[in-house]
DNA sequence: GCAGGCGACTCAGAAAACTCAAT
DNA sequence: AATTGAGTTTTCTGAGTCGCCTG
């Protein structure tokens, strides 16, 4: 089984908790009187929390986690100016880019694919003018009769048609959506809620319907094939998918997907008259062998076929990978309609393993600029509705039939939609750092308020801030039991006097989040104790009186914007810029790149992002092990030879290290060792030999004969025997090499040895840490982009394809940038 | 005034697809 | 040179957050 340590087992508490008790207890003094007052606790400044990991390998970095930096008003001024200055710089630079692109001849398309020739690029298309903001425009209105929803707010007025470039000049090329730099321009958005012009795009891609198995391929029950109705096959078929994962020996996934099979049974009985009860008594195996012969012919096509297939596959999604925003083209992110299959919820979901149903196009809404054409629905069927909305983002929403929640087609990562968003997120999160000193000043004044919904907002605020949690908003009984920080239980946190807490419970995605023993500011515990006491049980909310809202209406009292998450995002950024500061800037860009993933590896922790372990991790460490001996063991002979040509004893003095004996190295590993390695030979010369052999026949000469092969092995045989007698006699054959040469070599091997161990404890101590979640999401680009310049590492190095897309507005930023 | 839920967006790990190095 | 398999990147879609609206 291989169950996942990651995530709380669903077992112990089956039961939910009971909402939340309301104000349990009073908020008089006298509730929060026995907490001795404690003579004004200045505020410590070095609430270093000590974060202990679960895994000793994360012990070592624990401490540095926690964010440390505190409000740096004055001395950041000066770098702000640099920015501004930059800002500045790029400005000019860009306007010269745009009046240059749109007047000189169009650039060479840079790739001729046919799938770049959407429809879109026959429609003129300019840069779009940076959106007016004083305009006025329409509210969306619906094409439908049945609209169903009402417009929230008036979104401020409208721009001029942006089709065109201010020289009235026509953008011709779809696929040089890159050159627009909006993040040079001024303004940005967010001073309005509109959010485009224009937008047209051609609808969304429906999965294909579903292709009826071969007669022959039949589920079993109770032994016997039963002839099942198409829609209960093609259900039969999602469960026969996950046969041999966790979901298959999952309770409640099984006994969802047998409630909606049978449900489905009963509106398409099977054809033969069998009665389907017990889930028992099924036997998807015939049907999942079916589907891995399907796999494996797939993956046995040639390199041509596939490329024909996935050519073909191009060719129809193709009018629906980019739409044209504002006039210029933009990539779509999701435009697929996600296929039917069963719930993967995650963790204890209590609905995982029921039926997704097919969307059909009547259940789907569109969202398209007003003047662009409404694109056609698949042949025979319509919309759900049509609306023009442009202070929405999205293209295309469904609700889905498992929670009841809405879908959405939006753009991708690398759209200028998207990366507004991004940046606008950094920049409200670097904005932050101008207030924390203030909220800090206020949380930690409040820890010690005589009313009791002051103080839990206040150690709220503290865990949201130091420990990095989410803000943990209400959960419903139909979905996974997990919590963050307002819906904290009392089981989830566990009180060691002086001020020590473990904190113990499942985030989002059912995440463990374990840390033992964080030393808080005494007041913090103090009050954890108090929001523990009677008559309140383990399963009663730690914070009875606050909720999210109540918590972030409070930090926006501080700063426009300012919400929990932010404050993920800014100490992610933040201890990320710290760490990289400490990189030394010398050395192989390797090496560089180890101390970049050690600071995003801490990022990560801080944030609790965590993968699962895989599957091959041990096999490869063991690997890793063997290949560290097969080092040592060369060191080995290296300095038996050096030993014997040393004849002055500077060669130590200079390299006292030189004289160490390998660890862990035992005879017996050697002499299976150097077996393994005669084998090895041994293997090459006889592929050699048949190699030599073939060329000659084809030269039309002589073959060699066995013989001949026989006295290579005899030699090979020899030359290993050697080699034993000398290693065990520890003095191996020097050669012609002088003392000069096997100094260098040593130093050599020494490094190419530090480097090994250091990359292998790397790759284990990262093993259950996703570094990417933070990469994407937390750590601001420019922090990044700034190290890579400063530090001579192509950016290439830490941002893969996408990441680089997604983060174009970054790339300008100079070495000298600070968050 | 506020609870509750709706809607739109970001963030999350798993799985699929791809790449690249070792054989 | 082809294969294979481990590692990396991309895709997928579920799970959060949070502001706003409604009653």
């Amino acid at each position: 089984m291989t169950a996942n340590l990651k995530r709380g087992a669903s077992t112990e508490n089956d039961k939910k908790p009971k909402k939340a008790k309301q104000n349990i207890g009073s908020d008089s003094e006298s509730e929060l009187s026995d907490v001795p007052d404690e003579p004004q606790q200045p505020p410590q400044v070095e609430q270093v929390t000590q974060v202990k990991q679960e895994s000793p390998s994360n012990l070592k970095h624990a401490s540095d986690v926690t964010p440390k930096v505190e409000n740096t008003n004055g001395l950041e001024i000066s770098s702000d100016l640099v920015n501004l200055k930059e800002i500045e710089n790029n400005k000019v630079s860009n306007d010269q880019d745009l009046n240059t692109s749109t007047v000189s001849p169009k650039k060479p398309s840079k790739s001729n694919k046919p799938s770049d020739d959407s429809d879109f690029d026959e429609k003129p298309k300019a840069r779009s003018s940076r959106r007016s903001t004083s305009a006025k425009k329409e509210k969306k209105e619906n094409v439908t009769d049945d609209e169903k929803k009402t417009p929230k707010k008036t979104p401020k007025n409208s721009s001029q048609p942006p089709n065109q470039t201010p020289n009235g000049d026509v953008k011709d090329e779809g696929d040089e959506e890159d050159d627009y730099k909006w993040w040079a321009e001024q303004g940005g958005f967010g001073d309005g809620t509109e959010r485009w012009s224009t937008l047209e795009h051609n609808g969304v891609f429906f999965p294909p319907e579903y292709i009826p198995l071969p007669k022959q391929v039949k589920m079993k029950y109770d032994g016997k094939l039963v002839e099942l109705s198409n829609e209960a096959e093609e259900v039969a078929g999602f469960y026969a998918a996950v046969l041999g994962s966790d979901h298959a020996a999952d309770e409640t996934f099984n006994k969802n997907f047998f409630q909606d099979f049978q449900s489905v049974l009963r509106d398409y009985p099977p054809l033969d008259g069998t009665k389907i009860k017990d889930f028992e008594k099924c036997d998807f195996s015939p049907i999942r062998e079916h589907l891995d012969i399907e796999k494996e012919k797939k993956k046995a096509m040639t390199k041509d076929e596939k490329k024909r297939t996935k050519e073909q596959r191009d060719e129809i999604e193709n009018p629906f990978t980019h739409c044209l925003l504002d006039g210029r083209k933009e990539k779509v992110g999701n435009f697929r309609i996600e296929p039917p299959s069963l719930f993967r919820g995650r963790g204890a979901h209590p609905k995982k393993g029921k039926l997704k149903l097919r969307i059909k196009p009547e259940q789907i809404t569109i969202n398209i600029g007003k003047d662009a054409k409404i694109p056609d629905a698949p042949p025979g069927t319509n919309w759900g509705s049509v609306q023009h909305d442009n202070t929405v983002t999205w293209l295309a929403t469904w609700k889905e039939n498992i929670n009841g929640a809405y879908k959405y087609v939006y753009l991708a990562p690398g759209s200028t939609l998207k990366g507004q968003s991004d940046m606008s997120k950094f920049e409200k999160s670097r904005e932050l750092k101008h207030y924390i000193g203030n909220v800090r000043e206020s949380y930690e004044a409040d820890l010690q308020n005589k009313v009791m919904f002051d103080r839990q907002r206040a150690t709220a605020a503290y865990l949201v801030d130091r420990l990095a949690l989410r803000a943990g908003n209400e959960k419903g009984e139909d979905e996974a039991d997990t919590v963050g920080c307002c819906s904290l239980r009392c089981e989830h946190v566990m009180l060691r006097p002086p001020n020590l807490v473990t904190f113990d419970f499942l985030g989002k995605d059912s995440v463990r989040f374990y840390q033992e023993d964080i030393k808080v500011d005494p007041q913090v515990f103090k009050n954890l104790r108090i929001f523990k006491k009677e008559p309140k049980g383990p399963q009663d909310p730690i914070f009875d009186r606050i909720h999210t809202t109540v918590l972030n209406n409070y930090f926006r009292g501080f700063m426009k914007g300012l919400s929990a998450k932010v404050f993920r995002t800014y100490n992610a950024s933040i201890t990320f810029q710290e760490e990289l500061k400490q990189t030394p800037n010398e050395g192989t860009v390797a090496e560089k790149l180890l101390s970049f993933n050690r600071a995003n590896r801490n990022v990560a922790i801080l944030c609790n992002h965590q993968k699962n372990v895989s599957k091959s991790h041990d096999a490869t460490m063991d690997k890793m092990g063997d290949r560290l001996k097969a080092l040592k063991y060369q060191r080995r002979k290296l300095r038996q030879m050096l030993a014997q040509v040393a004849d002055d004893k500077k060669v130590y003095k200079d390299h006292p290290s030189f004289k160490d004996e390998e660890s862990d190295l035992e005879d017996e590993w050697m002499d299976a060792h150097e077996e393994n390695e005669r084998d090895k030979e041994v293997e090459r010369q006889k592929k050699k030999f048949e190699r030599d052999n073939e060329k000659l026949r084809n030269e039309d000469q002589k073959e060699m004969k066995p013989e001949d092969l026989g006295e290579r092995l005899q030699e090979v045989e020899e030359k290993w025997k050697t080699v034993t007698k000398e290693r065990r006699a520890g003095k191996p054959d020097v050669g012609k090499k002088n003392q000069t040469q096997l100094t260098t070599a040593m130093q050599k091997m020494e490094d190419r040895l530090e480097a090994f161990r250091v990359n292998a404890s790397n790759k284990d101590e990262v093993k259950d840490v996703s570094l990417g979640t933070s990469k994407i999401n937390y750590i601001d680009p420019r922090i990044t982009v700034a190290w890579c310049k400063a530090y001579e590492v192509p950016v290439e190095k830490v941002f893969a394809k996408t990441l680089l897309t997604k983060f174009t507005w970054a790339m300008e930023t100079s070495p000298d940038w600070k968050f």
